[in-house]
RNA sequence: UCCAGCGUCGCCUAACGGUAAGGCAACCGGCUGUUAACCGGUCUGAUGGAGGUUCGAUCCCUCCCGCUGGAGCCA
């Protein structure tokens, strides 16, 4: 039967079972006693499963022994209790064929050997053989199942939006154009602006920033909502938290307040990361070892403790009082820099923090205004080493306020016409919140940069793969 | 986009301005039920690109390209 190697590690295959597993060569180490032991990966687990070759095998001087990392294999035998250290179970090899061979084994990039990330940024398609890469993606998976799980579960429906909008006024950054205009040869109007009435939507279209104000409609009739998709942003971010096209998740909940948006944002993000603890032990036993030492420690931590709730004013007040000497001045009214986020999740409170009903001045037209009329109810959830982590609100529900709101951020209303739609018929106050992915993932493995948490990242400059 | 740093064999790193060194990998051999093994040997490069200073530049200067980190923007 054909096994997994997962399978085959687990025990969950009897003893004395002919077996055949098909993967990739990681090592290969030949022994005087007339064996061969090949570690075998094929991605369903950490460890690779050790096969045994005897050098009584038809093809092994001429393709066994010379097996090099890398090389595609299907080995068939009897699964055994091993008779070395380090496995409990190993493939008795009777057949071993060789699928495909690595033409040059020098220049094959990933050798049984420490990597540099950055380098390995560079052979993208070939990073997922590596212990790092594959592990990621399966963590990245775990995590995918798990928000589907946790909002399913919940009673919540997956709304897939629009990744194609016609409408630039999402607000949340710089957009990429869509269009099939020949750009050699744009058509014009009368007046010399480009003539978008030609162009396939016959309007000016974009990838979506964020699919928020999209799912607000479906929120307002199915009350539990959530996205999860691509996002795009054209803004020229250099960092390690920043991608052009990444995976958000945007809850939205009908019928609640900035208080109910938090406690779902704790708790979903508890769920996931329980979820990648109980699911995933041997990949993040990898990431603690290699990349990071808190990797599960951390994480246990975050799922345990209580978050931490301060309003925007008591953090002012806290880093005011901190006597620390900020590069950006710490005053009422100004947003919180990533130094003041640090100094808050790391050094004050030392665990996550949710930060809450910040100056109307500094966030979106769409957050909810609070009696005060100076804070809208917007908050942020901000942990140690990741910094933001997911930024939610309390939307504007009131009709005649969000028209205020607008005015006040120079918007017009009549671009946000099925917007203000939702505040006309059968409004009900709601909230959500958003959640990069990516930052999700970089911040439950550890890995320090966003672009090792995506498959093949898509940053300024960069579109290889 | 701004600031800083870096760019030397497939990979990682070294080299007071004076003929480019080592480790890993690869290859060959030895040893071993091995396990990112161990031991020995072999091979590999004119130092990101273009100028300049100098008798002479990997090392100094200028510009360009690329990368990394930090910041801004944000998820």
């Amino acid at each position: 039967m054909i096994i997994s190697v997962r399978q085959g590690l687990r025990g969950e295959v009897e003893v004395g079972t002919k077996v055949r597993v098909r993967g990739w060569v990681r090592t290969r180490r030949d022994s005087k006693a007339g064996l061969s032991f090949i570690h075998v990966s094929d991605g369903s687990c950490f460890d690779p499963i050790q096969v045994v070759a005897p050098s009584t095998l038809a093809n092994y001087e001429a393709e066994i022994a010379k097996l090099t990392s890398g090389c595609s294999i299907e080995a068939e035998g009897t699964l055994v209790a091993s008779q070395g250290k380090g496995q409990a179970f190993e493939i008795q090899a009777d057949a071993v064929e060789v699928v495909g061979t690595v033409d040059d084994p020098e220049r094959y990039p990933i050798q049984p050997k420490a990597h540099s990330l950055e380098f390995l940024r560079e052979v993208a398609h070939l990073r997922p053989r590596t212990n790092t890469f594959g592990a990621v993606a399966r963590v990245r998976h775990t995590m995918a199942q798990a928000i589907h799980r946790y909002f399913h579960e919940r009673g919540f429906v997956w709304v897939t939006t629009p990744i194609i909008t016609a409408s630039d006024c999402e607000g949340a950054g710089q957009m990429f154009r869509v269009s099939t205009l020949d750009l050699a040869n744009l058509p014009r109007t009368p007046d010399g602006k480009v003539d978008f009435s030609q162009d396939f939507f016959g309007k000016e279209a974009f990838l979506t920033v964020s699919g928020q104000l999209a799912v607000e409609g479906y929120c307002l009739a199915l009350s539990k909502v959530y996205t999860f998709g691509p996002t795009f942003r054209a803004e020229n971010s250099n960092t390690t938290r920043h991608l052009a096209e990444f995976w958000m998740i945007e809850p939205e909940i009908a019928f609640a307040d900035l208080a109910a948006d938090a406690d779902l944002a704790e708790d979903f993000l508890k769920y996931v990361i329980g979820a990648v603890l109980t699911e995933r032990p041997d990949d993040m036993k990898f990431f603690a070892d290699r990349i990071e030492k808190t990797a599960i420690s951390r994480l246990e931590k975050v799922a345990a403790e209580r978050f931490e709730r301060i309003e925007y004013a008591e953090a002012i007040r806290l880093l005011q009082a901190s006597g620390k000497k900020f590069e950006f001045p710490v005053a009422w009214g100004a947003d919180l820099q990533t130094e003041h986020e640090r100094y808050l999740t790391e050094e004050k409170i030392g665990r996550p923090v949710v930060v809450m009903n910040y100056p109307a001045e500094i966030k979106a037209f769409y957050m909810r205004l609070n009696d005060d009329e100076k804070t809208v109810a917007a908050m942020d959830v901000l942990t140690p080493g990741m910094g933001e982590i997911i930024g939610g609100s309390q939307r504007e529900e009131r009709l005649d306020v969000l028209e205020q709101r607008l005015a006040a951020h120079k918007l017009d209303p009549e671009a946000y016409s099925f917007y203000l739609d939702l505040r006309r018929y059968g409004t009900v106050p709601h909230a959500g919140f958003g959640l990069g992915f990516e930052r999700l993932v970089a911040y439950v493995t550890g890995v320090g940069n966003i672009r090792d948490a995506i498959p093949y990242p898509r940053t300024p400059g960069h579109a290889a793969f």
